[in-house]
RNA sequence: GCUGAAGUGGUGGAAUUGGUAGACACGUUGGACUUAAAAUCCAAUGGCCAUUAUGGCCGUGCGGGUUCAAGUCCCGCCUUCAGUACCA
């Protein structure tokens, strides 16, 4: 019998399905486990062999812990909202409902193809209604609840305004916008109905409010700072400028410590870890007040050096500060003024490229020192970032290398604080060896006292106060697009209101056209039927909009991370539609185990995720605070690109390729191409361009050969063999252009193309499909494969040609089972060599797993099957657990197998095998005899010998007199079960 | 610049606490089978030198160090990749 695979594959693949093999329930006596990967955005391009990466990891996890006794819970589901849909849309007219739908389509053939143990039952899309339901449903939870410092956790909003009620806001320590006013509860309870909501809206959670947002014109929507890299869209790459805008945001900021401090609790990789660390950008020092000179007017500083403050000698404001304008002198101001226009014209990413060019105006107005109360000119710069801090610094240029820059540039006064210290080259910026002078109260004194002096002097002023800043901005949460989740908010004189939970969801409206309206508003201004009646409780027909019963609906959609930043949660209980999910559901699977996917989410989704599920943490909706215990970021597997040489000769008709070592020889040797004889047979063949007396004379002169005389060209990867030979035939037929090239081969008649490693990606040609994988080689030698290749978190080429490795191992398993009369497993009691190939698999296997190292796994197999094959071994009491051990990385073969050893139910309910150490017991070693320190020969000895014996067998030895060579030895090293060292 | 990860044959990679570097594969070469090819099987395969077998020297990015022993530990560099970037 000979190893079907593609009959197999199918035949398991529609066995798993129609017995719902791996459907997770909610409850169990066995102990439970979340596996989980980063849910996928269904592209129009489907899947190619890079996808399925983690997915096989946490499928060969899951089945694993299956084998080990746990209750796995392993969903999949899909990030079906987003931008290419949309842009199909608009491009189309195609509605995104109907795209998205197809792409999925195309996703779950591809995913089922490769044999993925994942509970369908559980599948969730984010653009589903039934889904967004709760997209929505949280949002209103978050807008219904305010950060109170002292509880330190997010609470009702009613608490808020009963507190307000009673005693306005001033004992108030609350996570708020920076321009609350100081009410009392006499002030509260007078004030209007809008102007209380103006006033809550400062303190919720989401709240709406004007800020200052990354304007992206290409996509015409607004996007987060995760969204942008370096200072272009992440998708497109598009500019994006700063513009004002009202925008629903996350108070995300209320969470930064928090955010911070939760890492120290949850196994995920240091890397990622430190990425969220610099995103969130904690740093302690201390706020101080300036006052303005003859103005009223305060400007607020964040330093984190406030030991440094006597050595101030300038002020620096962001061109967007809005005390600009105020304090600017009649004399200065159409100099203020055209550097303002100038640096506003400049894109982020202008700002960014050129950090070098110091820049800034005089503003005319000076600010007064807290202690010395000389006047302190004030600058306007944009190395000030308007977003950072205050965005105002107080400039030290003997301390801080940008002010001592700016100092240097504008002729401004260096004076040094610091004791010992040469200035007169650069800023000193070193804390630990700091001894503060020329500095009053602080003379004398090293960093950390000077700091703390510094503050206690500022605090008795009423100037200054020790504070901690994030960098971590708020999340701007509103999209400008179709293509997204509809808030449930409607408004009321201006002032959002949001729908009751009970009338969710609020479905995205049919409209003519995905583009933005004509007065600028997002697609959503095109629906007619967009507006809610508070009698009905229903969205109804625009024209009824009469600001009294019935009301405009929020125009805005939901950020892409919306739906993705609670999913795990949901998969626990997906089709619940009284409750996001059941208090039983979350408190029997808890949390996410183990998470698996790419580290391109660190700063995005990881982050956005973690919030949201502390602000449900605080609710008491969730037990965990944090919603995956461990995460693992797989690597990228990059493609192998393929490139053919073509002579850039224009002297031909037809196109010219050369096959590898021709180039590099052309290259090396810089012989003109014309003129070797070795191709003149080609040269003749070919049709001039145009004719010219002397052709010949032409093309030689023609052939520099320099590397720029030849372009390398792509050629598509499925044309190239193993041994990187291209298929001339199906090159030219690939274009039109090529039919009629002319190649000059190698001198053994191939063509070979030089390899190189780059991203996967359409246009470059070195996509490979999965699809074509599993109808060459199968599924099982897909996933072996995928983990043979190296460790998983690492980066690393794909190249199709390695895969028969695999796939004839799986040949050779097959063959352990099966000659050509049918199943040749027998009763026979397995031998001692059997029982060790066995056990000592049994070891590695379960420690590879437990340590994420698949690749190593595979090369285990290998081993086991070879020597099992050379042992001649039949018996059903190795062949049978050794399927075990496969099933997880090649389930449909282990599946098959199993099924002809005579079980009837799947292979996935059977027990891992147990390791018995007994089976490793060695009597002998072949002991490595080293003389200092270099192997020269082994020699067998049991391992009964202690210390002594082995040294004196090891003398005794013919090969250690002959390496010895009648040196006496200094010492001699041994270590009984390892080396045997000889000095001498 | 800062932070993180990594550098081992022609290629992907292995080497769990310092203890036989290059497992397992791909590729290459030679051979068997075949009319031939594919498939399959066998052998060799880090470099250099020697060859009559036994061998010898070098070798894990570079330069030092610790140690009986270093791919592994320490110090100083170089390169590559990723993230981040005027963060006060």
């Amino acid at each position: 019998m000979k190893y079907h695979f593609n009959e197999i594959e199918a035949k398991w693949q529609k066995y798993w399905a129609e017995n719902q093999t791996f459907k997770a329930e909610n409850y169990s006596d066995k102990p439970k486990y979340y596996v989980l990967d980063m849910f996928p955005y269904p592209s129009g391009a489907g899947l190619h062999v890079g996808h399925p990466l983690g997915y096989i990891a946490s499928d060969i996890y899951a089945r694993y812990k299956r084998h080990k006794g746990f209750n796995v819970l392993h969903p999949q589901g899909y990030d079906s909202f987003g931008l290419p849909a949309e842009q199909y849309a608009i491009q189309t007219g195609q509605h995104p409902a109907i795209t998205t739908a197809e792409n999925i389509k195309t996703y779950r053939r591809q995913l089922d193809q490769i044999g993925f143990s994942f509970d369908w039952s559980r599948e969730v899309r984010t653009s589903d209604p039934s889904y967004y339901k709760w997209t929505q449903w949280i949002f209103i939870q978050l807008f219904n609840s305010w950060y109170n410092n002292n509880s330190d956790k997010a609470e009702n909003i009613s608490e808020l305004i009963k507190i307000f009620e009673a005693e306005g806001n001033t004992n108030v320590n609350a996570e708020c916008d920076d321009d609350v006013e100081v009410f009392t509860a006499d002030e509260w309870n007078n004030y209007s109905s809008e102007k209380q909501q103006e006033i809550l809206l400062k303190y919720r959670l989401t709240y709406l409010a004007e800020t200052e947002v990354n304007w992206c014109p290409a996509l015409g929507t607004v996007l987060a700072n995760d969204e942008i890299v370096n200072g272009v869209s992440e998708r497109g790459g598009h500019p994006v400028i700063k513009k004002k805008m009202t925008q629903w945001s996350m108070r995300i900021s209320a969470y930064a410590e928090r955010l911070l401090q939760g890492l120290e609790t949850i196994d995920w990789t240091d890397s990622l870890k430190e990425s969220q660390r610099n995103w969130i950008g904690k740093s302690v020092g201390a706020s101080v007040t300036f006052n303005v000179k003859d103005y009223d007017a305060k400007i607020d500083v964040f330093t984190t050096r406030p030991d440094t403050i006597f050595g101030v000698s300038f002020m620096t404001l962001a061109p967007e500060h809005e005390l600009v304008s105020k304090i600017t002198t009649p004399e200065q101001k159409a100099e203020v003024d055209a550097y303002i226009k100038a640096t506003a014209k400049r894109s982020e990413r202008d700002r960014m490229a050129d950090v070098k060019t110091i820049s800034g105006v005089f503003t005319g107005a000076y600010a007064e020192h807290p202690f010395t109360k000389e006047p302190i000119p004030i600058w306007i710069g944009d190395y000030v970032l308007a977003g950072y801090g205050t965005g105002a610094v107080m400039s030290v240029p003997c301390g801080d290398q940008r002010d001592y820059d700016f100092a240097k540039h504008f002729n401004i006064p260096i004076p040094n604080i610091f004791e010992g210290v040469d200035i007169s080259e650069e800023a000193f910026a070193d804390k630990d060896n700091t001894v503060i002078t020329n500095s009053d109260f602080l003379n004398g004194l090293k960093y950390k006292k000077a700091v703390k002096t510094a503050i206690y002097e500022l605090e008795k002023l009423g100037q200054g106060e020790g504070k901690t800043n994030y960098r971590l901005r708020d999340a701007v949460f509103s999209r400008q697009r179709y293509w997204g989740e509809p808030f449930p908010v409607y408004y009321v004189n201006g002032m959002p209101q949001m729908i009751d939970a009970k009338h969710l969801p609020i479905e995205l409206p049919e409209v003519e056209k995905y583009l933005p309206t004509e007065t600028g508003e997002p697609p959503l201004g095109n629906a007619t039927v967009w507006a809610w009646c508070t009698e009905t409780n229903s969205v109804v027909d625009n024209d009824k909009i009469d600001n009294i019963t019935v009301f405009p609906l929020e125009l805005n959609t939901m950020p892409g991370w919306a739906g993705s930043s609670q999913y795990f949660n949901r998969y626990m209980d997906p089709q619940n539609d009284e409750e996001i999910f059941s208090q039983e559901a979350i408190n029997y699977w808890q949390q996410v185990d183990l998470y698996i996917g790419g580290s391109e989410h660190a700063t995005g989704h990881l982050l956005y995720s973690r919030f949201w599920q502390k602000f449900m943490f605080d609710l008491g909706l969730v037990p965990y605070d944090e919603f995956a215990k461990k995460l693992i970021n797989q690597g990228m597997i990059l493609g192998t690109s393929a490139f053919v040489y073509r002579w850039s000769s224009n002297a031909f008709e037809e196109p010219i390729f050369l096959s590898k070592s021709v180039y590099d020889k052309v290259i090396l040797e810089e012989k003109p191409l014309g003129h070797s004889d070795k191709f003149s047979n080609i040269f003749k063949s070919l049709t001039p361009k145009q004719t010219m007396e002397g052709g010949e004379a032409f093309f030689v002169e023609d052939s520099e050969t320099t590397e720029k005389n030849f372009t390398p060209i792509h050629a598509d990867v499925s044309f190239i063999n193993a041994s990187d030979e291209l298929d001339v035939e199906a090159f030219k037929n690939w274009r039109e252009e090529y039919k009629n090239a002319k190649f000059i081969y190698e001198d053994d008649s191939t063509f070979k193309v030089k390899r190189d490693v780059e991203k996967m990606s359409k246009s470059k040609y070195n996509v490979v499909n999965p699809d074509q994988i599993c109808i060459d080689y199968g599924a099982d030698s897909l996933r072996l494969y995928e983990m043979f290749l190296g460790p998983l978190e690492q980066y690393k080429p794909w190249n199709t040609a390695g895969i028969t490795g695999v796939h004839s191992f799986l040949k050779k398993l097959w063959k352990l089972y099966n000659d050509d009369n049918g199943l040749k497993v027998t009763d026979a009691a397995p031998t001692k060599d059997n029982l060790k190939t066995l056990h000592k698999t049994i070891k590695k296997v379960e420690e590879d797993i437990e340590n994420f190292s698949f690749n190593t796994s595979v090369s285990t197999f290998m081993i086991a099957c070879n020597e099992l094959t050379v042992q001649k071994c039949t018996s059903k009491q190795i062949l049978e657990p050794l399927l075990v051990l496969i099933s997880p990385y090649a389930p449909h073969i282990a599946e098959e197998l199993w099924n002809q050893l005579g079980h009837n139910k799947s292979i996935s309910t059977a027990d891992f095998p147990k390791f018995d150490e007994s089976h490793l017991v060695e009597s002998t070693k072949n002991y490595p005899i080293s003389f200092n320190g270099k192997m020269r020969f082994t020699m067998e000895l049991s391992l009964d010998l202690n210390k002594e014996e082995i040294e004196a067998a090891v003398l005794a030895n013919e090969k250690t007199k002959e390496q010895l060579q009648g040196r006496e030895p200094k010492k001699v090293i041994v270590v009984p079960g390892k080396i045997v060292n000889i000095v001498g």
